[in-house]
DNA sequence: GAGAAGTCTTGACAGTCGTCAAGAAAACGG
DNA sequence: CCGTTTTCTTGACGACTGTCAAGACTTCTC
């Protein structure tokens, strides 16, 4: 009765669907992108009615902003483990390019989801804050992976921190598109890639 | 009369009025990107009326992809100036450097689009086919700049032409939605970049 | 200049969209 | 158990969409 959990204010119960609605939305969303997914059509595949959104979101884009920074606050924490367990730097760098081309595999709805949002913020200005902030917590992302990288092989990061997320992510979008258009061997080029492409982070 | 420009069949006429249309709905499509710009919209902002768009194109996206494709047609001999002028590694270097931020300032909304259309590649199978045409004449084109850098500063490419163009794409889609964002520095920082990046782009 | 072919306008069609309001249903507090 | 508050469903609204067809207008051909 009186546990820890049974600790649950309205406002916790009310968050606590919205992350649920959220969770919901992802999976329509991934699936049809910003513009094609109608709310009904992600009510529709969801235990919610279409009405129920707007109990729980101002409007539409509040939701599709409010989903994206949900998946992404889990998403800046997916190589935390790379960098914690890693001895060597080329071990790193192993483990590192591994996990980009698992959530290639495994989150690809997720990540066009993503592109998409950011391509949108360039004509719609009101989404551009929100797009910078998840933008930012990406770059942070990467950078403890190079920065942990440097500190193991001894050396100086070469690059800034934008620059090192810049050069990724335009390689990390390159193998997703490909992925999606069933081109062969995009993953594994990737990982060939990411391999190549750490070192020259380095200074000499 | 009998001009040499006189010399023009029916066909000719019918495609010169698909690009006046096309060029006309650039503009639109720049503005509000591929999911907001409805065909009346397109055909407001320009000498058409809505109808006119079904007798020159088969629907909306025939027409937004013509409308890319031509505009990407010209858009991949930009560097060909710097290409041909440069006599040494530096000078091709800053010239392509100047070039591409040049390029952000007077058609942000051309590339724009276009990222925007490559996003949804992502979600739309039947744009997948344009977008690969059109991202492998892209890849073309810094290959051409890499590669005439390359042989000016008597050394090979360290990268394939695919790496080149996905690190260059990734600063240069960063530089875009910073410069759109309003953010301070993004010009000088993509040039700086640029500069720093194209020697690693050789073998030592 | 009459007829034919090509070009374009207009208006309508069947859908879909985001949004909201009225009220039902459920959860809560005493 | 009643009254209140929160939560959710349903249905409707006006606006907007891509598409198309009927006909007017222009251009060309003989």
């Amino acid at each position: 009765m009186t546990t820890a959990t049974a600790r649950r204010t309205p406002a916790d119960k009310h968050d606590e669907r919205r992350r649920a609605l959220a969770d919901s939305a992802l999976r329509t969303l991934g699936e049809l992108g910003y513009a094609r997914a109608s709310l009904r059509e992600i009510a529709n595949n969801s235990e919610f009615s279409h009405g129920v959104v707007h109990y729980y979101f101002h409007d539409k884009l509040d939701l599709i902003v409010y989903c994206v920074r949900q998946y992404k606050a889990t998403c800046v924490h997916r190589y935390d483990g790379v960098v914690a367990d890693a001895t060597t730097p080329e071990g790193l760098v192993a483990a590192f390019a591994d996990k980009l081309v698992e959530t290639i595999v495994d989150e690809a709805p997720m990540h066009r989801l993503w592109y998409d949002l950011r391509s949108q913020s360039m004509f719609e200005e009101s989404l551009r804050e929100a797009v910078l902030q998840i933008d930012q917590t990406l770059e942070d992302m990467i950078w403890r992976v190079v920065g942990t990288y440097a500190e193991l092989a001894g050396r100086e990061p070469a690059m800034t921190p934008h620059v090192a997320y810049g050069l990724l992510d335009g390689l990390f979008q390159q193998a997703l598109l490909g992925y999606l258009c069933d081109l062969e061997g995009v993953l594994d080029d990737l990982r060939a890639q990411v391999h190549r492409l750490m070192p020259v982070l380095l200074a000499p």
